[in-house]
RNA sequence: GGGCGAAUAACUCAGUUGGUAGAGUGCAACCCUUACAAGGUUGAAGUCACAGGUUCGAGUCCUGUCUCGCCCA
C-alpha cells in the first residue's frame, strides 16, 4: 500500500464512498454471528415504509444507529444491526391502485388474488428504492438477514400472536365508532387520526316541540347528521331548561320524533346548551347513545355520501349535503343563526381526507392489560426511555389507552386468520387455513376479509425479525436488544406497541434502551414538507458535500432536544472539516515511510519526546474518553465536537506546526524519528475514533497507511488504560497550556500592533517563577518557531528592551522589542484595554472575598480557588499598570 | 381545554449535581508561511425573554407573566 501513499490535494468523496462500501460488503464485515463468545449488541431498524423515499429524518436516525453500531464493532462487540421494511398497508395500497387507475382499471375489477400479486410486482420494481438509500449513507446493517413484514415468517409470527391474543381473550369483534376514511374506504385507529384546525360554522338550528309552538335551538357544525339524530340531550342543571315540560321534539327535514333526554355530560356554556345526539356518526354521541339506549342511525355510507335514511338527500356528498340542508332549513325560518368557528376536524393520515366517524363491526385489541405492563417495564427500569422526559408521554398515552382497531377494508395486508361457517355459525381463529367447519364438518367456510393494521406487525419486529416463533440463536444472542433509535413521532404508534407485544410473547422488553432524538426540520425550524416546498433531499446533500460531511453534521446537531435544524451551510463547514482531516493525514503521510513509522510507542520516557508529544498523545487519549462516553450516553454532539475541537484546533493548530521542525529533521534523526511515531500513532487513533462518524473517509487514509493491514473497520477504539503506560498526563497539559498561552500572547502583540507576520520578532521573557523558567529554556526553540522569533532571552533582573510592547501570561511578562516601529499611542490602549478587562474581573472577585457570608457558607474549595485567582489578577494588573507607565513616560 | 418543550453573541445552537458564559458559521484586520485559501494569525461582539423568590452566589432551582413550537382531546 505504501506505494500508492499519497493523496490528492483536496478531498473529493465521489467514487470513494461506494469503493469502500463495496469493500466492506464483500468481506461481510456487517454481518453478525448467530452465536459468538463477543459481548452481543444488538439494534433492529425502525422499518421504513417500502412506499417511502429517504427524507431527512432516516438520515439522522440512520446515521445514529450507524454510529452506534460501528463504534460497537470497534469495541469488539458482535454487532447485529438488523434491517428491513414494512408493507405500508394502506400507503402501497393506495400507490399500486392510482397505477392501475390510470390504466382505467380498479382493484374491483381485478379481484383480489390479482391485486395481490400486482402489488408483489410493484415491490419488486420500485418498492424497497429507499433500502439502497440507506447504503449510500453508509448504514452498516447486516443486509443478508434484511426482513419485509409480508414475508413468510413475519407472516406466520403475526398470526400466531393472532391466535394466542384471541384465544387470550385480547382481542374480540364488535360493533363501535371508529374512524372511517371514505377515500381509503377502510377503517383507521385512532392514533392514524391527524386532527386539524378548520375554518367552519357552528349552526344554531330549531327543533320544534311535539305539542306546543316553539322548539330548542340546538348548536352544531355538523348540520348533515341531523338525519341520523336520535335525541336532544340538556345538562340537567341548565337554569334555561329547567322549566322544559316538552318531551320530545319534531326533527326537521324528516318526520322523526326524537327525545330530550337529560345528562350531566353536556357542556352548558358551549351553543345554546342543547345538543343533538348522532349515535352513528359522533364518539362522544355514541357513548351517549349507549347511556340512553338510543337508536345508531348510519346516514353516511362507506363512499361518504348520504344514504337511504337522508331520505331526499340520498345520494348527495356530505358536505353537499351540509350546503343543501342548511339551506332547506334556512327557507322553514329553522336555521336561527350561524357564526363562524375554528374547530378540530380529523383527517386520514394517509391521503388527508376528512374521516367520519361511523359505526361499524371491527376487530379490536383489548389494550389496557397489555398496555400497563408495557408501562410497568419502564417503571420499573427494564427499559429505559432517552431522554427522560419522553417516559411521562409514554406513561400518559398506555394509563389512558383506548383499545387497539385493528382491522382494516383493505387487501393488502396480513388477512385476519378467522374462519366463519355459514351452514352453523361456528367461528374459527386458526394458525393453520382450516378446510372445514370443526363443529359441523360444513365445508361452506370462509376466511374474514379485513386485514391487520400493518403497526400490527411492526410491533412484532424486534422479534419476529429474529425468526420468533422459532427459538433461534439469534433470538438466544440478541433479544431484547440493546437501543431502539427513533424520533419521537411514532412513539405511541411503535415503541409502546412493541413494548406491549415484546412483554407478552417474550416475556422480556425488547429493548433496553429507547434512544429518542430530534426530528429534522429547515432552518427556519419548520417541518419539511414537499407543499412547503423546504424539503432538503439528503441525497443531494451527500452528492454536493459526501455522506461523511453530512452524518458529522447530523451528528453534531444531534442535541437532546426537539428538532434539528438543518441548513447547507452547516454542511458546508463539516465538509471543510473533512477536507482538514484528508490534508493532515496528507501532511502525516509525507512524513512517514514503511520502515520507521511504527506507531507502538513503547518508550516514552525516552528524553526525544518533546512536550509537544506528550501533549498530543494525552490530548488524544482524553478525546477518546470523550467520544467513547458521548457516544455511550448518547450525547452524539459532545461526541462530535470532542473530535471536531481535537483534530483541528489541537492536532492541526498546535501539534503538527509543532513538529515541524524536527519531521524536517532540524533537530536531529531521533527527533524526527520521535515525532514521526507519535504522529503515526494520533492519526491512527484520530481515524478510528472518527470512523463511526466518517466511516468513508477515514477507512480511504486508514488503507493509505504504510503500516496498517486491511480494514478500519477491524481496528480497536483506543484506551488509554490497557498499556504499561497511560498517555493521559494532567501535568504535561497545563505545562503546554502555559507554552500555548505564551505564544498566543506574542501573536496577540504582533497582530494588534499590525507587525507584520514575516518580520521576525525579538523577545525577551521575564518571571520569578522557578516552574516558568524551566518550561521556558526547555521549549526555547518551539517557542521561537510559532512565534516567528529572531531571538528569545529569559532576563533575570527583567531588565527590559528600550522600546517594546509588553504582555502578561501568568508570572512571566513579555517584552517584545519594537525598536524603532512602535506607536506608543497604540501600545497604550492595547494594555489600557488590557487592564480594564482585569480590573473589572478583580473588582468583582475583591466583593466576594470581602462578603463575609460568602466566607463563611460557601465550601473551602471555592474560596480558595477565588482566593487564588485574586492573586493572579493582582499580580497581572500589577505588571500591567507598570507596563503601561513605562510606555506614558517613554510618550513624554 | 390538558400536557410537553424552547427562548443565551448578528445567525444556528451547546452549557450534566448552582461557583460568575462557550462552539460553529458570519463579521473586521492582516497573511499565497513548503498539509490545507474548503487555509492561517489576531480581534470585536452576550442585562443568558420579563418579573419576583430561594441562596453567600442563579443561564442553571422555585413561582408567575409574555412570545413561539409540538403532542393529545
Amino acid at each position: 500500500m505504501s506505494s500508492d501513499s499519497s493523496l490528492e490535494k483536496g478531498y473529493d468523496p465521489k467514487g470513494i464512498e461506494d469503493k469502500w462500501y463495496k469493500y466492506w460488503l464483500d468481506r461481510g464485515f456487517f454481518e453478525a454471528a448467530d452465536k459468538s463468545d463477543k459481548q452481543a449488541y444488538s439494534i433492529v431498524i425502525p422499518p421504513p415504509n417500502v412506499t417511502g423515499v429517504l427524507h431527512m429524518g432516516h438520515a439522522l436516525n440512520i446515521t445514529i444507529q450507524d454510529i452506534m453500531c460501528r463504534f460497537k464493532r470497534l469495541c469488539g462487540c458482535n454487532v447485529l444491526w438488523m434491517p428491513g421494511t414494512d408493507h405500508a398497508g394502506i400507503a402501497t395500497q393506495n400507490i399500486v391502485e392510482k397505477n392501475l387507475a390510470q390504466k382505467g382499471i380498479t382493484r374491483e375489477q381485478l379481484g383480489r388474488e390479482k391485486f395481490i400479486e400486482a402489488v408483489w410486482e410493484w415491490r419488486e420494481q420500485s418498492g424497497g428504492a429507499i433500502i439502497n438509500q440507506l447504503k449510500k449513507i453508509g448504514a452498516s446493517c447486516d443486509w443478508a438477514r434484511e426482513r419485509f413484514t409480508m414475508d413468510k415468517g413475519l407472516s406466520d409470527a403475526v398470526r400466531k400472536v393472532f391466535v394466542r391474543l384471541y384465544k387470550d381473550n385480547l382481542i374480540y369483534q364488535g360493533q363501535y365508532i371508529i374512524n372511517w376514511c371514505p377515500r381509503c374506504r377502510t377503517a383507521l385507529a385512532d392514533l392514524e387520526v391527524d386532527h386539524e384546525e378548520n375554518d367552519g360554522f357552528l349552526y344554531y338550528i330549531k327543533y320544534p316541540f311535539v305539542n306546543s309552538t316553539g322548539g330548542l335551538v340546538v348548536a352544531t357544525t355538523r348540520p348533515e347528521t341531523l338525519f341520523g339524530d336520535t335525541a336532544v340531550a340538556i345538562n340537567p342543571d341548565d337554569e334555561r331548561y329547567k322549566n322544559l315540560e316538552e318531551k320530545r321534539v319534531v326533527l326537521p327535514l324528516t318526520n322523526r320524533i326524537i327525545p330530550i333526554i337529560f345528562d350531566e355530560y353536556v357542556d352548558t356554556k358551549f351553543g345554546t346548551g342543547a345538543l343533538k345526539v348522532t349515535p352513528a356518526h359522533d364518539p362522544n354521541d355514541f357513548n351517549l347513545g349507549e347511556k340512553h339506549s338510543l337508536e345508531r342511525l348510519k346516514v353516511i355510507d362507506d363512499d361518504g355520501n348520504m344514504n337511504e335514511n337522508a331520505g331526499e338527500y340520498q345520494g348527495l356528498d356530505r358536505f353537499k349535503c351540509r350546503t343543501v340542508a342548511v339551506e332547506a332549513l334556512e327557507k322553514l325560518g329553522l336555521l336561527i343563526k350561524k357564526e363562524p368557528l375554528k374547530n378540530s376536524v380529523g383527517h386520514c393520515y394517509r391521503c388527508k381526507t376528512v374521516v367520519e366517524p361511523s359505526l361499524s363491526r371491527q376487530w379490536f385489541v383489548k389494550a389496557g392489560p397489555l398496555a400497563k405492563v408495557a408501562a410497568d417495564a419502564v417503571r420499573d427500569g427494564k427499559t429505559r426511555i432517552i431522554p427522560s422526559n419522553w417516559a411521562k408521554t409514554y406513561f400518559d398515552w398506555l394509563d389512558n389507552i383506548q383499545d387497539w382497531c385493528i382491522s382494516r377494508q383493505i387487501w393488502w395486508g396480513h388477512r385476519i386468520p378467522v374462519w366463519k361457517c355459514y351452514t352453523c355459525g361456528q367461528v374459527m381463529v386458526e394458525e393453520i387455513d382450516p378446510d372445514k367447519c370443526d363443529a359441523c364438518s360444513s365445508s361452506d367456510i370462509a376466511q374474514e376479509t379485513d386485514v391487520l393494521d400493518t403497526w400490527f406487525s411492526s410491533a412484532l419486529w424486534p422479534f419476529s425479525t429474529m425468526g420468533w416463533p422459532e427459538e433461534t440463536d439469534l433470538l438466544k444472542t440478541f433479544y431484547p436488544t440493546s437501543a431502539l433509535v427513533t424520533g419521537f413521532d411514532i412513539l405511541f404508534f411503535w415503541v409502546a406497541r412493541m413494548m406491549m407485544m415484546g412483554t407478552r410473547f417474550m416475556g422480556d422488553v425488547p429493548f433496553k434502551d429507547v434512544y429518542i432524538h430530534a426530528l429534522v426540520r429547515d432552518e427556519h425550524g419548520k417541518k419539511m414538507s414537499k407543499s412547503k416546498g423546504n424539503v432538503i433531499d439528503p441525497l443531494k446533500i451527500i452528492d454536493n458535500y459526501g455522506a461523511d460531511a453530512f452524518r458529522f453534521t447530523l451528528a453534531a446537531f444531534a442535541a437532546q432536544g426537539r428538532d434539528v435544524r438543518m441548513s447547507e451551510e452547516r454542511v458546508e463547514g463539516y465538509r471543510n472539516f473533512v477536507n482538514k482531516l484528508w490534508n493532515a493525514a496528507r501532511f502525516t503521510l509525507m512524513h512517514l515511510k514503511d520502515s520507521d513509522s511504527e506507531s507502538n510507542i513503547t518508550n516514552i520516557e525516552d528524553k526525544s519526546y518533546s512536550i509537544s508529544e506528550h501533549w498530543i498523545l494525552s490530548r488524544c487519549a482524553a478525546t477518546a474518553e470523550a467520544v467513547k462516553s458521548g457516544i455511550e450516553n448518547y450525547r452524539f454532539n459532545d461526541a462530535a465536537s470532542a473530535i471536531y475541537q481535537f483534530v483541528w484546533h489541537e492536532f492541526c493548530d498546535w501539534y503538527l506546526e509543532a513538529a515541524k521542525p524536527a519531521l524536517y529533521e532540524k533537530e536531529g534523526q531521533k527527533r524526527r524519528d520521535a515525532s514521526r511515531t507519535v504522529l503515526a500513532r494520533v492519526l491512527r487513533d484520530i481515524l478510528v475514533m472518527l470512523h463511526p462518524f466518517m466511516p468513508f473517509v477515514t477507512e480511504e487514509i486508514w488503507q493509505a497507511l504504510p503500516t496498517v493491514n486491511g480494514s478500519i473497520m477491524e481496528a480497536s477504539f483506543p484506551e488509554d488504560n490497557d498499556s504499561d503506560y497511560t498517555f493521559r498526563n494532567l501535568q504535561v497539559e497545563k505545562n503546554m497550556e502555559f507554552i500555548v498561552a505564551l505564544i498566543s500572547g506574542i501573536r496577540n502583540i504582533r497582530g494588534e500592533m499590525n507587525i507584520q507576520p514575516s518580520l521576525q520578532l525579538n523577545v525577551v521573557l521575564h518571571t520569578l517563577d522557578n516552574s516558568e523558567k524551566q518550561l521556558i529554556t526547555d521549549n526555547t526553540s518551539l517557542i521561537e518557531n510559532l512565534s516567528r522569533l529572531e531571538t528569545l532571552n529569559l532576563s533575570d533582573n527583567g531588565e527590559a528592551p528600550i522600546s517594546c510592547a509588553t504582555g502578561v501570561v501568568m508570572g512571566t511578562t513579555i517584552y517584545v522589542s519594537l525598536k524603532g516601529v512602535i506607536d506608543f499611542d497604540k501600545e497604550g490602549q492595547r494594555l489600557e484595554k488590557e487592564l480594564d478587562k482585569v480590573t473589572k474581573e478583580l473588582i468583582s472577585i475583591s466583593k466576594r472575598l470581602t462578603n463575609e457570608s460568602f466566607l463563611d457558607k460557601a465550601p473551602d474549595d471555592v474560596v480558595e480557588k477565588v482566593k487564588e485567582q485574586q492573586i493572579l489578577l493582582q499580580e497581572k494588573s500589577d505588571k500591567l499598570t507598570l507596563n503601561l507607565n513605562k510606555i506614558k513616560q517613554m510618550k513624554i
